[in-house]
Formats: C-alpha cells, sequence, structure tokens
DNA sequence: TCTTGAATCTTGTCGTCGTCAAGATAATTT
DNA sequence: AAATTATCTTGACGACGACAAGATTCAAGA
C-alpha cells in the first residue's frame, strides 16, 4: 500500500498523499482546464474537481472564493494564451498586412484547439465573473494586441467599424465551428487554417 | 381563500387550482421563455419552472422526457420565430440585394431582443438536445429562409464561402453583443440595426 | 350512466451539487 | 518551543434532476 501521509519535509518527489497538497492552486486550474476540454464545461464541478485533484471537496475554498473565481483564473489563462499564441504567429511573417491576417487566424484555429476554452473566456464578459480584475487585465492585454495589429496595417480605414467587422467574422467563424455548424468539408477546404484564411482574404460582402 | 379545487366540469375561465393544468405543455414553454430571458439559463431549472407555473415538481415530467427536451422545445420555438422575422423584415424590402441584407440585420437584432434564447439556440447545435427532431426540422427551416435570401441576390458569388463569410459576420456581431463586448455607442451609433446595417454594406476586410 | 383504462398530477426518495461552519493538521514566524 | 497562520478535513444544509409509486381526473366503450 502506499503510504498515506509522508514526512513533513518530503521533497516534492512522492506527491503521493500528504495532507498538504502543496501546488494546489495550479494543480485545480490545471485539472480544470482539463475537465473542460475533456468533458465540458457542464462536467467541470468542484467537488469533482477536488476529488480528481485527490483533496477534500472543500480545499479548493481556500485558494478561490468559489467556482465563478476558478473559472475567471482559467479563463484569465486562456487569454493570455491567446495573446502569446497569436503573437507566435504573427512574427512568423513579415508583411503588416499578413501580420493581421495572422492575428485573425490565430483566433479561429485557438477556439478550434480549445473550443470549451473559448467559449468560457467569452461567457465571463458580461456574465457573473466579469469582475475578476484578473480576467479582466488578461482580456485587455489580449485584445490590445489585435487591435495593434490592425493598427499597424497602415490601411486608410482602421476605423472602430473596420474593427468590429474583422473580428465579428473570426469570432463568428470560431463560434459557429465551435457549435459544429459548420466543417472545412463544407468547403472543400482540409482545415480551419484554410478556411479563415479564405475569408480573411475575399472581397466585400 | 380561493377554492383549493373546482368542480370537474369548470369552464376555462377560473383557471385557479386544479388537478389537471389543461395547458401545462405550453405553459412550461412560455414560463421557460420568460425566465430565460429575465433571469438567465443558468436560473432555469425544472423545478423553479414547475413551481412558477403552479404545479409539482414532477408533473413537467409529463410532457417532456427531461430539462434538455425542454430546452430544444424552448430552442424550437425560437428557430420559428426568428425565420418569422425574417421573412417579415425581408417583405418590406423589394430590392434582392436589401432583401439579403434584411435578413442578415433580422438575425443580429432577433439576438439582440432575445440573447439568452439566441445562445440557447445555438448551444444546442452540437450539444446534448441535438438530436431533437422538432429542433432539427425548426434549424433547418430557418437556415433555408437565410440561404434562400443569398442565393436569390443573383450575386457572382454564392458559393458556399461567401454564405460562410456572411453567416460568420452577423453571427459573430450577434455574439459579441449578446457578451457585451461592443455597444452602438461604441462607433456613434444609436442602435444594433445601424451598426448591422454598416457592416454588411461596407467593402473588403 | 357506469365502468374501466389511460392521461395527468402528486409525494417520497436518492445521489449530486455549491457552500457555510467548525475542527484537525502542517508550515511559518517569533 | 510556542504561537500564529495557512492549509486541508468532515459535517451539515438547501437546491437540483430524476426515478418510483401512488392519487386524481378524463375519455371511451358498455
Amino acid at each position: 500500500m502506499t503510504e498515506k501521509k509522508s514526512g513533513p519535509s518530503a521533497t516534492n518527489q512522492d506527491v503521493v498523499q500528504r495532507y498538504h497538497h502543496g501546488e494546489l492552486r495550479p494543480a485545480l486550474i490545471a485539472g480544470a482546464r482539463r475537465i473542460l476540454e475533456e468533458e465540458g464545461l457542464e462536467a467541470l464541478t468542484l467537488r469533482g474537481l477536488a476529488r480528481s485533484v485527490g483533496v477534500s471537496r472543500q480545499a479548493p475554498y481556500h485558494h478561490f472564493a468559489d467556482l465563478n473565481a476558478l473559472l475567471a483564473a482559467v479563463a484569465a489563462a486562456g487569454f493570455r494564451e491567446l495573446a502569446r499564441s497569436s503573437l507566435e504567429r504573427m512574427d512568423r511573417v513579415a508583411n503588416r498586412d499578413s501580420r493581421f491576417k495572422a492575428s485573425g487566424i490565430s483566433y479561429v484555429l485557438f477556439a478550434a484547439a480549445n473550443p470549451a476554452l473559448f467559449q468560457l473566456m467569452f461567457a465571463g464578459m458580461g456574465g457573473t465573473f466579469s469582475h475578476d480584475e484578473e480576467l479582466q487585465a488578461a482580456r485587455r492585454a489580449s485584445f490590445s494586441v489585435l487591435e495593434t495589429a490592425l493598427s499597424d496595417t497602415g490601411r486608410v480605414d482602421t476605423s472602430a467599424l473596420a474593427a468590429l467587422k474583422a473580428w465579428s467574422l473570426v469570432h463568428g467563424l470560431a463560434d459557429l465551428l465551435i457549435k459544429g455548424a459548420v466543417r472545412p468539408e463544407d468547403f472543400n477546404l482540409q482545415s480551419w487554417e484554410e478556411v479563415a484564411e479564405h475569408l480573411l482574404s475575399s472581397g466585400p460582402i
């Protein structure tokens, strides 16, 4: 049998079962994200998460005020990752207009790769846990990356309406693909990347 | 005190409190929709709904298999209403291109007027209650209205990708406005109708 | 009209959830 | 070493969805 409780000064090696988890907060966020993508938002329950991390049902409350606070932390991490992956993709092209398109494509690809997380991130915009400061900061930082990409294009129309149009386009595609309303095959294309590429390249409506 | 139970052959007049509700199924759908818009999806509970309709907690199960079946029925009604309001608005213009734009605007306005319902309708696309036949039929009928509007324009590009672009645009705007990400004031406009009008009129991305 | 079966509605029960309260244990500070 | 604090635990409560079984009303055939 595995020992129930190790000594007080156990190293990080044997993360078996001890009274103090040690890294509970990040473990909760990671576990939440895993459940989120594998089983969906509805299956993400505070008790189940605690169970899966191997801790009592009340333990998470010492790191998060409530379930919404946990969700806000997960969403914030999502926005940081979106910003990071956008910058990464943008930095692979030099042309300013291509950089803008790259930001839009990365938006769609992020949604396709992390559907439940993406929905959670935007569920919190006008939702219950919208007032979380960390979440608001991460969201603003993420959006500013995309805004900068647009204003850097040097286009004539970088108005708020032009930005809204681009945002609506990629956000709508992201939501529709998450909901399963469309598939790349419907357009004789192989990937969402190709779909997004086409949408962002073609002419007027 | 109001009588607890009226005679067996009471007319529809005194809908006070009798064992058989008589119109429970439609009453549940109507009540569900009211709760949905007034308090949000999270507040829509089978027990609470039964309570608000004045019936026992188990009564709804005689008209709907479970909560998802109820939600599917509400969503189906939503799609029928979307199709109806789209046709209504389209019939107020003659020009074919204007009719297409009208369909897009009605899409956005429906979302703005019934945010929670709109989200529920699309939550069910790849979701749990996606297999409900009534819902699928209502959804297909609703979409065909919009598809027809596009193909009737007589434009050169009525390809699937062009349709996706238009759909993504209005759907994205709908979702962003529901989430509170943008407001008409952000663009010096007075209503969502004006915003949608601008987005559907301007040139390329 | 009376009876009988089906439709409808009710109460009882179970397991799960989020969260408050209070106690137990470990880490940290003094 | 003692005291304080952080962390984790079990106990409890109300609300939820749903299953089971009983009560009431309706409808259809004699």
